[in-house]
DNA sequence: GTGAACATGTAACAAGTTACATGATTGA
DNA sequence: TCAATCATGTAACTTGTTACATGTTCAC
């Protein structure tokens, strides 16, 4: 469905009107936050050129006790263009994570630096979790917030359970197994 | 850890020697294949710059029957490099979810639609699932590729799980709600 | 007065994809 | 002969990030 920074804008315009400074916090700690990044630097064109296509407004508003700001809002074409974005199919979820490129090549790592990055992924997932913990309340559960709030919920915790019940076991066999240095050094 | 091309296909050959073509077939079908994606244009040029660092080896070896091949063997510079970059911090997984995306705006989608979405999301995991089941044999337990594998598997099920016990329920609720349409329309 | 949060924008750069260009060999 | 698979490579293009550039207001 060729997600790039204008449909996430749309989308994100879609929950109500926003300056680009808010959709960049909202991305950063709103609904989007455990899916998707995007910088001033792709917002603040897409804007641009989401307006000059017709699919947002926008109105300046000026505040006391702060700079004025520039307020997007979706246009009925621009309901129209998301709805035509989402009718398409969603490009494959790849996984594309490090943490997982670094297991597979665990050989390469000594054991205390992939007892690290264990701990360390575990503190993500629970950092995603509470990040979605945080916006659950009031959120209706007829939704496709709360839907998938909880898809996020079973995927995150199911991560979290399995590196916690194997995470342990998998470092002993390592310790064990390879005392130090790295397998199939040849050359 | 700035995963980029040049460092997966250091990773890639970490496990043998291959030609570029061999290493694109490797990411689709083999133990990348659930987390990553390259095309041959990236792939050629970091084959060739990585050998012009002096972290891999080239062979040119003639086939009987199909064109001669570019044989690349990562060299022990090419190892200390690889184990360099996976000491660095790996970044943060985000989801970055086409389907869960659509999902969020579950608003702008009819039923039919998302329940499509929905099915293809779990064909998708259970694909994904049986791509590990494939390479799953003979795999040494003690290994990261045991260990990434038992990780994507409690993951991919969870999301099957959630997707067939909640997945109907949403769309029926959905149904009722809104029986036509999108909601919040005002312009 | 100085750093932090608010606010918008541009330009240089990075990284990778798509499409193009080429060519061998096999099997239908 | 024509499509498919094997095989390598380049160039134009797309997309987005980082860093830069600028400016307000508030709180310490």
């Amino acid at each position: 469905m060729a997600m790039n920074v204008k449909i996430l804008v749309l989308g994100v315009l879609a929950f109500g009107e926003a300056s680009g400074y808010e959709i960049k916090k909202m991305i950063e700690e709103g609904r989007f936050s455990y899916m998707i990044d995007a910088s001033f630097g792709s917002i603040y064109p897409a804007l641009t050129q989401l307006h000059g296509e017709g699919l947002l407004s926008v109105r300046a508003e000026e505040q006391s006790g702060k700079p004025a700001k520039k307020v997007y809002c979706i246009t009925s074409a621009g309901r129209s263009a998301l709805t035509r974005a989402l009718a398409v199919e969603p490009a494959w979820d790849k996984f594309k994570s490090e943490f997982l490129f670094q297991i597979l090549l665990a050989d390469f790592m000594d054991v205390p630096l992939l007892s690290q990055a264990i701990k360390t992924q575990i503190d993500h997932l629970e950092h995603d979790l509470s990040e979605i913990a945080k916006c659950a309340h009031d959120v209706d559960p007829a939704s496709g917030h709360h839907f998938a709030q909880g898809y996020g919920r079973a995927v995150l915790q199911a991560g979290i359970a399995y590196l916690q019940q194997n995470g342990a076991d998998f470092l002993a066999r390592r310790n064990n197994a390879l005392p130090a240095g790295h397998a199939g050094d040849n050359e």
